[in-house]
RNA sequence: GGAGGCAUAGCUCAGCUGGUUAGAGCGCAUGCUUCACACGCAUGAGGUCACAGGUUCGAGUCCUGUUGUCUCCACCA
């Protein structure tokens, strides 16, 4: 049992070997005994085409701590994975690589080998993020792994879009899109990235028909789309265009007349009070056109150029048809001014060229009537997020919900499940394939060819992972709703609302009940990690180098939900140091541990008090730690464990047992051996969520019952193991020793030289216990205890402690006026505290109205802080006779 | 324009429902090869908890305002 161990804990070593045995082991699946609760999460799904990045290690190592800490508490622990297709960014990858490779276009290969490449791309590379995740020691049943496009999940899809289509809440319709010229597709207003730009505001000049000279002057910022103007419209209520409200003015270039309309969306304030109005090329235009019955007049075609109806500027790109405009109107003296204005440019968040709103033919979800459901859902606590303040932020999207565009003009996703019919022109939507139209019989139809959102698919996931739309799968009754869902803050309204919605709408019951929202993870400047930043650190090269564990260490310590953090390779550092120390106590306790030791604690007469006090430290620890957990305080919970492994653990208990260790009574020795490894065991186990990898290892060294940490049971709190009194006057043991510690420091004793302090206790029993561990701690040799005051005090500087007092005498002083300087700081702080404490006591209403606990403390302090001023002002006066 | 977060030690951050003389890691200073660990041990320096008010016996913690900073949503031609 006792086998050597490095110095060094070497995770390399460990982690993968560890992984194996618990997969090999099958305790990733669900380990509930029959009665259990389940315990279920959903994983968001990575992109097949994604490189692990820091986002996704804290995503996984939180819902892997969660997962764990349930699992070891008895819970039916299911965490479900999978992968995303992905729609625009797997498309372009594998476009990419055809165009790199063979020179080849997709409209070259045509859509069904197209997507045969996409399929081969993921059947080779898809896996490679599971590969990733795995090694962030991600405890998910794998056997149970989705992908949004395996046939579930498109059948899925296929169920939802048809019954939304039969209940009216599907529809296709006109409206004015976020185009991308460049990829050539829709995007949903989420996809847009808004950037701020220097850009110009044309002020043009249009004619009023029939009034020779006079004019309109309109701004834009884009002046290539009043090729497409219908109107002008200015606000009722301005009292400068009266007159010319009904009125027509002509379209310079295009000589069209166009009507001059009075509608509340223009604002009085800005620029001339007039706006052009292009209705099918912005959005706001499109409402007022829809408004006042102007003409939709689109004039860019879908890769951003002028198209037939745009006279002479045909064939022209949009920065092109721009200059040329502006040229020519300043040529007829149409241009009245230029002024330089900064706007927010919508961008693709694909390619980053800037998105032109265009009116086209798109498929909606209505979502007013959805919204309102998931509204009520929130609002009345069935779903909950941590923290609680992003439920502003999903309710804010909710009330100004918009319809969906859920259609993408993109080869790889889920077809649109409609057929169009040639012959009467009616919309077949069906589940199954269809072969003709339903309405006529014809054959001559044709399918749709646009393809789902992406999101539309990964809206289904809490239920669709789970065998919907069978409604009598196994797993979706016993695991749906999951219980949490973790994901960053970013993601909330694409994602999280969806899923609340589909849930509702297609399950009757929101999908989770907690929302655990983390922030993002940026570099040590606090920028967002990006790639062409090039300033992200890549997970994997943490975990080569650190370990796994001081990866996840580094994720959920210093941290708290909802909160971005920074990353620092130093805290990895850290933690790596941590998992090391924690390697090398466990060493300390195997050498010392015999072939046939158990893990089991002695009665409790043998233990003595410095078992006593860390089995009540542990006590405390295991009942806060169970409680952070149950509260989503990761960050807190594991700060605990890491402190008393640290402080309590290594640096006091293991020294204090060292006597006991090292002495020949066998007894005393087994006591402490036996505490030593059930302390050790507990706090394995209180780890374990945290640092899998390095607490599994050393489980498995020391006398254990059952096969594995991972599936151990997790720590409770003992009533018979709570010693009060116990912990109190081990507390002040270490006081004093710490009072011991610091004299020496400050007088400069070398360890080798004896520092004669003597040692008298208020509690002498707690001193002579153990003899032996005081020695050690203070530097024995250095210290003499005293059962009885000393007689003759002169020469002698005395210092209080909470429950000792320590005798120096003066000899040892280096340099009596530094002592006396010191003496003088502390006797000024202690009698700073007294008075405020004074004054806190004698306020009438304080202990009146405070917990009497609070009071008593208070009291207990005013009489401490009074012994201790006068013992400092004796040693004061002996020094002075110096 | 609307909403929200953050502001605590040199740096990065914890601090739960208000109650010990406010904490950690890193960094810094001093000493230490003490028989688990120098990826270590010990000791220490360093904070009017952004500013101004308010509630309270009591405020880093609750409320209001100010300043700085970041984010989300909407997007004005």
């Amino acid at each position: 049992m006792a086998r050597e161990l490095p110095k060094i804990y070497e995770p390399q070593q460990v982690e993968n070997r560890i992984y194996q045995m618990w997969e090999e082991g099958g305790y990733f699946k669900p380990q509930g005994k029959p009665d259990a609760k389940p315990f279920t999460i959903v994983m968001p799904p990575p992109n097949v085409t994604g490189q692990l990045h820091m986002g996704h290690a804290m995503d996984a190592t939180l819902q892997d701590t969660l997962i764990r800490f349930k699992r070891m508490q008895g819970f039916d622990a299911l965490w479900v994975p999978g992968t995303d297709h992905a729609g625009i960014a797997t498309q372009i990858k594998v476009e990419e690589q055809l165009r790199k490779n063979e020179g080849l276009s997709r409209h070259d290969l045509g859509r069904e080998k197209f997507l045969e490449r996409v399929w081969a791309w993921k059947h080779q590379y898809g896996n490679r993020i599971v590969e990733q995740q795995k090694k962030l020691g991600a405890s998910c049943d794998w056997d149970r792994a989705r992908f949004t496009m395996d046939e579930g999940c498109s059948k899925a899809v296929r169920e939802v879009f048809v019954s939304l289509y039969e209940k009216g809440l599907i529809y296709k319709g006109s409206r004015i899109v976020n185009w991308c010229p460049h990829c050539i597709t829709a995007l949903s207003d989420a996809e847009v990235e808004y950037v701020d730009k220097p850009g110009k505001l044309w002020h043009l000049k249009y004619p009023i028909a029939g009034e020779e000279g006079r004019y309109v002057i309109v701004a834009t910022t884009r002046p290539e789309t009043m090729l497409g103007d219908s109107g002008v419209a200015v606000n009722p209520n301005d009292e400068r265009y009266q007159d010319i409200i009904g009125k027509k003015c002509i379209l310079p270039l295009m000589n069209r007349e166009i009507p001059i309309v009075a509608d509340d969306y223009v604002d009085l304030g800005f620029g001339t009070g007039c706006v052009k109005m292009t209705p099918a090329h912005d959005p706001n235009d499109f409402e007022v056109g829809l408004r006042h019955n102007l003409e939709m007049i689109r004039v860019l075609d879908d890769a951003g150029k002028v198209n037939e109806l745009g006279g002479k500027y045909q064939g022209m790109d949009r920065y092109e048809a721009r200059k040329a405009i502006i040229a020519d109107l300043e040529e007829l003296g149409l241009l009245e001014k230029i002024e330089d204005h900064q706007h927010n440019v919508g961008t693709c968040y694909r390619c980053g060229n800037d998105v032109e709103p265009i009116v086209s033919a798109q498929w909606f979800v209505s979502m007013k009537t959805l919204a309102e459901e998931a509204i009520r859902s929130v609002n009345d606590g069935e779903t909950k997020f941590v923290p609680e303040r992003f439920t502003k932020n999903y309710m804010n999207w909710m009330n100004n919900i918009r319809d969906w565009c859920i259609s993408r003009q993109l080869w790889w996703g889920h077809q649109i499940p409609v057929w169009y019919c040639a012959d009467c022109g009616h919309m077949t939507c069906s589940r199954e394939d269809a072969t003709c139209c339903e309405k006529c019989g014809s054959t001559h139809i044709e399918r749709d060819p646009d393809v789902l959102d992406t999101w539309f698919s990964s809206a289904l996931w809490p239920f669709e992972t789970l065998g919907w739309p069978d409604a009598e799968a196994e797993d979706l009754k016993k695991y749906y709703p999951t219980s949490v869902l973790v994901t960053g803050y970013d993601i909330i309204t694409f994602w999280v609302s969806r899923m609340i919605v589909s849930g509702l709408e297609h399950m009757g019951q929101a999908p989770f009940h907690t929302v655990l929202i983390h922030g993002l993870v940026r570099d040590n400047l606090g920028r967002k990690m990006s790639k062409s930043l090039g300033n992200g650190i890549d997970p994997l090269e943490m975990i080569e180098k650190y370990g796994c564990d001081a990866l996840r260490m580094n994720m959920v310590t210093g941290n708290s939900p909802g909160n971005d953090m920074r990353f620092y390779v130093e805290r990895t550092e850290a933690m790596r140091n941590f998992a090391n120390k924690l390697w090398n106590a466990s060493r300390y306790v195997l050498m010392n541990l015999s072939e046939d030791a158990k893990n089991a604690l002695p009665a409790v007469e043998k233990l003595e008090i410095a078992d006593k006090w860390v089995l009540s430290k542990l006590n405390t620890l295991i009942a806060e730690v169970t409680e952070n957990l149950e509260k989503y305080e990761l960050g807190v919970a594991v700060q605990k464990v890491y402190d008393f492994i640290w402080d309590t653990y290594c640096d006091w208990y293991i020294e204090l047992t060292k006597a006991r260790l090292y002495s020949e009574d066998q007894e005393r020795k087994e006591t402490a051996m036996s505490v030593l490894v059930y302390v050790l065991d507990q706090t394995l186990r209180l780890l374990h969520p945290f640092m899998p990898f390095i607490t599994e290892e050393i489980w498995q060294s020391i006398p254990h019952e059952g096969e594995a940490l991972i599936v151990a049971q997790w720590p409770e709190f003992r009533q018979e193991l709570a010693f009060k009194a116990e912990e109190e006057q081990m507390e002040s043991v270490m006081n004093a020793i710490r009072a011991i510690r610091n004299r020496r420091t400050e007088m400069n004793v070398p360890p080798s030289k004896k520092a004669a302090l003597f040692v008298l206790t208020a509690k002498p029993q707690i001193f002579t216990e153990g003899e032996g561990f005081l020695q050690r701690l203070a530097y024995a040799d250095a210290v003499t205890l005293l059962d009885t005051e000393p007689e003759n005090l002169d020469g002698m500087v005395t210092i209080t402690t909470a429950d000792a007092k320590l005798y120096i005498p003066m000899g040892q002083l280096v340099d009596v006026a530094k002592e006396l300087e010191r003496i003088g700081k502390e006797l000024e702080n202690a009698r700073k505290f007294l008075k405020s404490l004074d004054a806190k006591l004698s306020n009438e209403k304080f202990v009146a109205r405070a917990p009497e606990a609070v009071v008593n403390a208070e009291r207990e302090k005013q009489a401490k802080t009074r012994d201790l001023i006068a013992q400092l002002e004796q040693s004061e006066a002996a020094l002075k006779k110096l």
